[in-house]
DNA sequence: TCTGGGGTCCTAGGACCC
DNA sequence: TCTGGGGTCCTAGGACCC
């Protein structure tokens, strides 16, 4: 049996737990730059913004009082993501972080008789106890079956946040009802051509194919997800995360940036804060791309431009000032006067552990001396606070980002402790 | 006027190898 | 005129996830 312990709106959620006076009214997230909904609460979702929804196609409901928004806070949330996935892993032997939101449990090492409902049950009870975050919990003998059973709980409150799916025939009852799209693995394309050209609606309609037409239609991954809803496994457990085969920082832009001095200092920032990561999950990498773009939703100016350089190493390195060099140096070539440039960003890619670097023979960069002074930069950051230091490239005022309606840092900044009045 | 930021895997086709 | 059989690696593009 899998468990999925899924965060309810989880953004919302973590607003809400310091101003419990929004529960129960609709409330939004905002991307950064305060530019489109990137979490509703129910009540929200309810008046018709959609995910993804450009602020200024609602902005007439923010201000006559209708919504309340909030700028994302993203430290907030991982420090309210910390706390919930510390909760759940008092309740079992193995957790899958899967996003900042979702964790699967691997529920083999439970004992055979335990009464899953109840337990799910219990375990949202507690992370909503510890946290104030409200949890779904789904269990079911496969990911792919106990998504679908988070998502139940979510419909029906009767469940007081928890569900186990497992008999046959209510298997079979719920997708039935449940909507083709949201079964994990099914995108916005397979969606469109199921619907348009099969008339599926349901996953009951998937589930009745044949294996043979889901492998025609949709290749290895969509048989995965058909056998999973038969019950059979398919997708592993990780319960250790992976280290990721590609790290990038890009960000787009509150005003369009014509200066390259001013692009230079937050495009060098990205290559820190990226490099800064590759090193926390004990890589090098072998090669970095830069991009800009300009804003890609004006078309008619002539002035459009997508630019990307890559820039490879002969030794695969973590040094922020290597990677620095040659980051400046790409962003240099591509840059055009007379162009604003309204997104930015930096990817490391060839990223292999630290420990399997090829030495090259020629290279007489000091590698030792690199990595003692990355080291220290790393630790004053991590004990003072992000940027404290840093290369005088980077920019000193931050990423040039509109956060209009941002929540102060609750968790994770003394100077924003909430303070009780009594 | 205003439109996010990350990631992964799979497949097909071409270049190249013996 | 006839034109093998088996591989690998790389890349671009398409699909998906949150």
């Amino acid at each position: 049996m899998y468990a999925l312990a899924d965060c309810n709106n989880f953004f919302v959620s973590c607003e809400r737990v310091f101003r419990p006076d929004l529960e129960g009214l609709p409330v939004v997230v905002l991307s950064n730059n305060d530019g489109c909904a990137i979490a509703r609460s129910n009540e929200a979702k309810r008046l018709g913004i959609k995910m993804g929804q450009p602020m200024f196609e609602f902005r007439h409901l923010i201000e006559s009082g209708a919504v309340t928004v909030f700028s994302s806070n993203f430290s907030l949330y991982g420090d309210m993501s910390r706390r919930v996935q510390m909760t759940l892993s008092r309740f079992a032997p193995a957790i899958e972080v899967y996003s900042i939101d979702e964790s699967f449990i691997d529920l083999t090492g439970l004992s055979q008789d335990t009464d899953f409902d109840l337990w799910a049950k219990t375990v949202s009870r507690e992370c909503r106890r510890c946290t104030g975050i409200p949890v779904s919990v789904g269990v079911s003998p496969t990911k792919t079956l106990a998504k679908v059973a988070s998502k139940l709980c979510k419909q029906y409150p009767a469940t007081k946040g928890g569900c186990w799916m497992h008999r046959q025939q209510d298997i079979e009852k719920v997708l039935k009802k449940f909507p083709l799209e949201d079964i994990w693995g099914i995108g916005r394309r397979y969606t469109k051509r199921f619907k348009g050209y099969f008339g599926m609606n349901t996953a009951w309609d998937l589930y009745t194919r044949d294996e043979s037409w889901v492998n025609a239609e949709m290749g290895i991954g969509g048989v995965r997800t058909w056998q999973e809803l038969h019950g059979i496994p398919c997708i592993s457990f990780e319960d250790t995360a992976q280290a990721k085969k590609q790290i990038m920082i890009s960000r787009t832009f509150a005003k369009e940036i014509t200066d390259l001095d001013e692009l230079s200092a937050q495009v060098s920032m990205f290559c820190s804060m990226a490099v800064e990561k590759l090193r926390k999950q004990g890589s090098c990498c072998g090669c970095v791309t830069v991009f800009i773009t300009t804003n890609r939703f004006h078309t008619d100016n002539g002035r459009n431009q997508f630019e990307s350089r890559l820039a490879q190493f002969l030794t695969p390195t973590d040094s922020t000032l290597e990677i620095n060099t040659a980051v400046m140096h790409t962003l240099m070539d591509m840059f055009r006067k007379g162009y604003g440039y309204k997104r930015a960003g930096v990817v490391l890619g060839d990223i292999i552990p630290s420990g399997n670097v090829q030495q090259d023979i020629f290279d007489n960069t000091d590698r030792e001396r690199h990595s003692r002074l990355m080291a220290v930069m790393d630790s004053i950051n991590r004990r003072e606070g992000r940027n404290t230091v840093g290369l005088a490239s980077q920019s000193l005022d931050g990423i040039k980002m509109n956060r209009e309606h941002l929540s102060p840092c609750y968790t994770t900044d003394w100077n924003d402790i909430i303070t009780v009045h009594c």
